[in-house]
DNA sequence: GTCGCTGTGTGCCCGTTGTCACAGACGATC
DNA sequence: GATCGTCTGTGACAACGGGCACACAGCGAC
């Protein structure tokens, strides 16, 4: 973790759009404050049980947040993307609680951390930063309540095939560069399954798979399927 | 919803120990202005897609928070206590956002809720109240998540024997009032399963079942069943 | 008592998902 | 183009959980 200088809050503010609406003195003060950090890929920035005493702030990368099963298999609750926080972080933050989730950096990071005082001086002092704090944490409850669901209450094959189709449509790609193992972790499954359904998806016409690579060959079949 | 006379703040504060701590004079004020409702057990107090405007903080009772599923099987999230706040409307109240879940009142309820402007004037006056929102929202993700990865990765009858212990411990009880059918709904399951599992229980000796009521017999039994 | 409603027990079967085992295919590297 | 590690495909089977059907039991109301 080293301390990287091209990380000034006026470049924070000019990359990220989520940043940029800062207006707020105090929260731009704090930016121009934070500790600057990079972070190599494949960091595992929390274990269960860690408590975390700093909050950070993503700038570069993304991070994945996950729990793990007793018998190793994992499912994945969000990504982190730039511009925005590590929510993690608040739960040991605000009230010393450790926490049970892992996440570790997928890509190389520049992230930006903000001492525990500091953080609830300019929480206290900024409203724009407190909209934002609440914000996410509304959003990731949200979400997080919504994948509750879908894990308890919709097949497995379904959850592949919304997947795929989100992700497609949202990036407007037509190549999906994942492993079959990766893509299980998403999910919360197991490899094979994964490739089952995946061959089921192909024969159905709705994607054809290349080792490492799902591409896109007809949205519709892909849409039906769920 | 007829208004209450006995709602005043004095015995919110002297009920409620969460509430205790209040010695921040706005909050005390923005209690002191809320709305006191009274609403029957039963009522359904949020639906999927409404849009909550008020901010409520529940009195007296119990509301059950849940998703359901397309074919009609539910699965509960967690339950609001008195001296408790409904998130649900934060995710509304922050950013208009409605949401997926449903909440209904497992008995009459005794709340108080506050308009939108008047929570966000509060929320930037009152440092203490922050605090209470984001304990509370940052507590409800984590148990979300934890709820999450049980569902995602944990067996049912070890969900099971989990939940009634806990609620046997957790409130000293030896004897839980509830039927097969809201077990199940506890779970995300169905009645015939928990039924099925139940008895599995009882017949290892752990607990003893009656019309409507489960009896604890032997606590050891029920945590080597998880 | 007996009627009727609601809750419970259970057999049976089926679909989904997980696990093990192993073969083969792909693609980077030398 | 041979080698090697990783990724993929698939068969076989087991385990878990869901759904249907139906009998019966408990309990209140009359």
């Amino acid at each position: 973790m080293s301390v990287i200088s091209t990380c000034e809050p006026d470049r924070l503010l000019a990359d990220y759009p989520g940043l940029q609406c800062i207006d707020d003195p105090v929260w731009r003060q704090a930016i121009a404050d934070m500790l600057p950090m990079d972070i190599p890929a494949g960091t595992v920035m929390y274990r269960p049980g860690d408590i975390c005493h700093n909050f950070v702030l993503l700038v570069e990368g993304t991070v994945r947040i996950f729990v793990r099963a007793r018998n190793g298999r994992e499912i994945v609750l969000y990504r982190l993307h730039p511009g925005e926080l590590c929510i993690l972080s608040l739960s040991g933050l605000l009230h010393g609680r450790p926490h049970t989730v892992e996440a570790v950096a997928e890509t190389p990071l520049r992230a930006a951390s903000l001492g525990q005082e500091r953080f609830h001086e300019v929480f206290n002092r900024s409203s724009a930063f407190r909209g934002y704090v609440i914000d996410h944490l509304v959003r990731r409850l949200h979400e997080t309540m919504t994948l509750l669901q879908e894990v308890a209450f919709e097949r497995l094959d379904t959850r592949l095939a919304e997947y795929l189709y989100r992700r497609f449509e949202q990036g407007g790609i037509r190549v999906l560069k994942m492993t079959h193992q990766q893509l299980a972790v998403e999910l919360g499954t197991t490899r094979e399954v994964t490739s089952r359904m995946l061959k089921v998806l192909e024969r159905s016409g709705g994607i054809h798979l290349r080792r490492g690579r799902i591409e896109l060959v007809d949205v519709e079949q892909l849409r039906r399927a769920h």
